[in-house]
DNA sequence: ATCTATTTTTAGATTAACCTAAAAAATATA
DNA sequence: TATATTTTTTAGGTTAATCTAAAAATAGAT
């Protein structure tokens, strides 16, 4: 069992090492992710590398073992079935849910989260479209593209939603936005996130941040 | 905010101050509930006394304060509307409760908690039928009954334990037993104790002056 | 009421996780 | 390549919560 502090750590490796294309991240990197000194961060990868959960050699940089992402996935596992449970069973918004699954995130309880994982259907993606990792950790690749992620004028398809609330499916309704729906974002508001989307029929609609994160596309 | 530690102590100092009929508990006794050292103890009682939580006077025990006791009890509604969480939405016995709420209880977030209550349909009782704090801190006051106190042949109905073992808990399973479990008392063994309960079914089972004592009823 | 046993507190250490300041290594620049 | 800059590590401390061992206070028994 590993502390809370530990678990920190290893989910800021992981989601650090994700991001860079080498597979690892420095100190300072995560100094800065986990709102700490870079001195403290040395001193606790000496004890993650003590026990198994990371490659790590002075001076040059730090990735997960296989331990350590295995550890590391769990957490990420649970962090995002339990923001499931909080936007879809007690209506949380979106914004709400991280950082109080950043708590969640620490229960430990297998059978808790097989539960929890059963009791919500084994949803695939959390309110952010970002998968949700299997008991063995493994997340499935599906290619899917947040719409608010696509690059202007680029030609998409619309393949699914994160998001099964009927408010947000009202939403899409009302829209005519379904799946196999062609789209291509056109302009962005810098100021409050909004996001003009062409359709096929020529009309413009202006969709919201939320709604942009939640619609899951293909590039066409 | 307090700590998980502090927390921890002052439901500590909650439950057993409620079992002592002065209001208050000792320094020994709080060891031994929390499972650490009479020394270690009274340094957290000097710390909690410090924050104004709790009255102590050295050699003189300890109760909570006003402010204290409000945390303990929402301390304590934590507690018990997870149990009814996990009872309910997640199907866990009785007997498993309890240990994954101990993690639970101490996520702070007034809004999480307000929403599961509403979720659950704001419960009076968890599941082993003890009463769910309001929001204020306030207990519903309920008169119940040890079951051995009951004259025999007076119908009356499971509404609590007062032991929450699983001992306790797996026997009570064993014979079939559960919040809203029609009971009779019937014969007793002047002997030994040993009481006849009549069941619906019109099973009989014996329980002990111990057991007895442990099962609280109401009248039917 | 005195002596003994128990309870509680103090004194001084330990551990995990953090900190600052300074030294060492790696990287960038002239 | 030599020097300057940045990054990382070391050294030494701090804090919360724990511990053991010993001292002090209270409570119990004759």
């Amino acid at each position: 069992m590993y502390s809370l502090t530990e678990e920190n750590y290893l989910k800021a490796i992981y989601k650090l090492s994700s991001e860079s294309r080498s597979g690892e991240t420095s100190t300072n990197a995560l100094a800065e992710e986990l709102d700490t000194r870079a001195a403290s961060v040395t001193d606790m990868l000496k004890k993650l590398f003590e026990k198994n959960l990371v490659n790590y050699a002075k001076y040059k940089g730090v990735s997960l073992s296989e331990t350590g992402k295995t550890v590391a996935l769990q957490v990420v596992r649970k962090h995002r079935l339990w923001e499931v449970f909080l936007h879809d069973k007690l209506d949380f918004g979106w914004e709400e849910v991280h950082e109080i699954a950043e708590q969640l995130e620490h229960i430990h309880s297998d059978k808790l989260i097989d539960r929890l994982d059963a009791y919500l259907g084994h949803p695939k993606h959390d309110p952010h479209g970002d998968p949700i990792p299997d008991k063995n950790g493994k997340i499935a690749k599906d290619g899917f593209m947040e719409l608010g992620k696509v690059e202007v004028g680029q030609a998409c398809i619309l393949t699914g939603v994160s998001d099964h609330s009927s408010a947000f499916l009202k939403s899409m309704e009302k829209w005519g936005l379904g799946i196999g729906s062609e789209l291509v974002p056109g302009e962005r508001n810098e100021f409050d996130g909004t996001l003009e989307i062409l359709l096929k029929n020529g009309d413009s609609i202006y969709i919201g941040q939320k709604t942009a994160s939640n619609i899951l596309v293909k590039l066409n």
